[in-house]
DNA sequence: CTCCTGACCTGAGTGC
DNA sequence: TGCACTCAGGTCAGGA
């Protein structure tokens, strides 16, 4: 579910509740997602501070006192909630801390809600952060300083593969996911199934260009709201209603109007128009 | 290395 | 209503 722009957009919700506040209490429902969750995991992190709140690709990183960090993966249909009385936790609540009352008096209860349990939670030292088989792979950020036109060309440069599988590949740019790659395509005007080879010079600046804007004006919207996400507030994410070419198969391009088009790529679908995009 | 498939899991939607 | 089937925002392990 959640790409770089949801996740981003939980991270920034999740500031207010849970940045220089106390875990005051945390309740673990189950003791696997997608894998088995860190052992006594709800009383490792009670009592501790939350000292940051940052983002790396799709992680959320929640740097506690004492050094230790708490990792959160939202998989494909995760999502948090932020409430400010006790909640009645339903089916697929998983997780939830109780933050101290903030200085009106308020406290938070934050819920982690995963349906298909395809998200994971770890807590480390942080020390072994960069060590951390999840982490250690990742590439550059794509709204980050290393991520360049230039960097971008250099990648792309000896994959034979086509555009849009290369794309997801979080080795390479941390952060995309299904719906961006096909957006950022979009916006760039490059087709799908072109080899990444090939997309040289001006072409590999356009979409370099086109990547860092599709997120930032996602992230701008709070994400894009499908089938799962929610902002934690409880908002919908209006990128939804952005969308160029993802899910929209047969709907007109919205520069040309000729039909948009999909097909299936590495068992994920693209959607693209075949005249815009080449 | 790179590339692809299958696996993990539930729920929503569709067609009969 | 019910059943069978397909598909969904991610990514890892395993094999070619």
């Amino acid at each position: 579910m959640p790409e770089l722009p949801e996740v981003e957009t939980v991270r920034r919700a999740l500031l207010p509740a849970m940045q220089g506040r106390k875990i005051t209490a945390a309740f673990v429902g189950r003791d696997d997602l997608r894998w088995p969750l860190p052992p006594d995991l709800a009383d490792r992190i009670t009592g501790r501070h939350v000292a940051g709140l940052d983002r790396r690709a799709k992680y959320i990183l929640i740097r506690l006192s004492g050094d230790e960090v708490l990792l959160l993966h939202l998989g494909m249909s995760g999502s948090v909630r932020i409430h400010h009385t006790p909640p009645q936790l339903a089916k697929h609540d998983h997780v939830m801390v109780e933050m101290a009352p903030d200085a009106t008096g308020q406290p938070a209860f934050v819920v982690f809600r995963d349906p298909r349990r395809f998200g994971w939670i770890d807590l480390f030292s942080a020390t072994a952060e960069s060590q951390h088989k999840l982490l250690a792979n990742l590439g550059p950020e794509p709204l980050g300083n290393e991520f360049s036109p230039a960097y971008l060309a250099a990648c792309l440069k000896t994959r034979t593969g086509p555009i849009k599988t290369v794309l997801l590949n979080q080795q390479l740019v941390a952060g995309l996911g299904n719906i961006y790659v096909s957006e950022a395509l979009f916006r760039a005007g490059i087709s799908p199934r072109r080899r990444a080879s090939s997309i040289r010079g001006v072409r590999a600046d356009r979409l370099a260009t086109a990547i860092i804007d599709t997120l930032r004006a996602a992230i701008a919207d709070g994400g894009t709201s499908l089938r799962d996400h929610v902002q934690p507030g409880g908002d919908i994410g209006y990128f939804v209603q952005r969308l160029a070419v993802y899910g929209r198969a047969g709907e007109p391009c919205p520069t040309c109007a000729a039909p948009v088009q999909s097909l299936v790529q590495a068992g994920r679908r693209s959607f693209y128009c075949s005249h815009c995009q080449r």
